[in-house]
DNA sequence: TTTGGCCTGTTAACATTTTAACAATAAAAT
DNA sequence: ATTTTATTGTTAAAATGTTAACAGGCCAAA
């Protein structure tokens, strides 16, 4: 894991990272910089720029090794041990991104999911679904370390206060409210409204 | 509408408006910079700066008038019609945010909802859930012109070109892929893969 | 063999975003 | 009446993020 990464870097070699793996590598092993940006709808100079800072370099002519690259990618951003993640209440959109957890040594797990008022039902195939009671012991049980929220709002402070209790280090935060946290945890926001007003403003004929 | 303000102002503007409104000011009908900053967490200068781009001024010892103020970030980042919202795929997640529509003069409007797979549901009070194979017709009859996006990676091209087609101006897409979309298209990708793979780079401990 | 073209790696320039600093001001305290 | 304190509005600086530019290298074509 190389430190001190700029942020965006670390977001886009994700990126960079699961757009390879659905490359047809085996056959063409190689790519070159313009072409993973335009995938990515970026700058060329910009991959250049990431890669540089995790110190890959390519072939002049042929580009870069793309098999090789996806490691690089995983000892640059990738933590040594797995990740255990928990759903909270995010039905259908995480149903819409499991898709993307499956390769095979990605580090991160879907470990669980919480419905809130409904029955659990089981969304994900070997992922069980349970009742919101039962949050905190089984995030302990399982050693889950990251939580992805999305609840109505007023249950929200309470739902947090478990989740941190329970030991998790990481939420990504799709609830308007902002989360109290000690110091420790990390929470990344996504507030929808706020991108579609942002969306509204910038199409706004 | 205030032409040319920074995406991140218009984001952040967003948010002061929906935390002021959640606020009881109609008791407490002023409130300091460094207060809205510390409910979500960001840098007072960043709040008084903000409002000066859109020229709102607060007293210098009272504050900002917060009714004021509510009505102002309206006339700088709103549109002056309505603008409807279509969710495609988006369930839970868009449960959990609709609650936050809701205030009386929003501009912004959830007119639809679309479901792939399963049969139709009433999701939120007053909105239709359609199948997806009423989409193209339903985004023209309403007039919609924003959509949110979140699907399996297979459909989207598909999808993207029906709503596109339909005549939607602003997307955000919370699949993994990048959209293809004319050049007038706004799109807003959020990729909730990266922002995991993030967490897990900056809590890693 | 030479030339032209294209790609990487890297630096430098540019743009945006965030934060700090502080003058001006007025209420409150002394 | 004077000092202290706290706040805004604004400018300047710092930090971060993006893009351009180009030297150096190597292949392929002439």
């Amino acid at each position: 894991m190389i430190k001190n990464l700029p942020p965006n870097t670390v977001e886009r070699l994700s990126n960079y990272r699961r757009k390879l793996l659905s490359f047809p590598y085996k056959e063409k092993p190689f790519i070159h910089s313009h072409r993973l940006a335009h995938l990515l709808k970026i700058n060329p100079a910009h991959v250049r720029r990431d890669l540089m800072l995790i110190g890959f370099t390519g072939d002049v002519h042929k580009g870069y090794d793309i098999e090789n690259l996806i490691i690089e990618i995983g000892k640059a951003i990738d933590c040594q041990h797995k990740r255990k993640v928990a759903f909270i209440g995010i039905g259908d959109l995480g149903r819409a991104t499991a898709e993307t957890f499956n390769h095979e040594d990605s580090k991160l797990e879907i470990a669980a999911t919480f419905r809130l008022t409904e029955e659990p039902t089981h969304q994900f195939p070997n992922v069980q679904c349970y009742n919101i009671s039962k949050m905190k012991q089984i995030i302990r049980q399982k050693n889950i370390d990251l939580a992805v929220l999305a609840l109505p709002n007023t249950d929200v402070d309470e739902i947090t206060k478990l989740v941190v209790d329970a030991g998790v280090k990481g939420i990504l935060n799709f609830t308007s409210a902002y989360l109290k946290v000690p110091e420790d945890v990390y929470v990344e926001n996504y507030d929808m409204m706020s991108k579609l007003e942002k969306l509204s403003y910038f199409t706004h004929s």
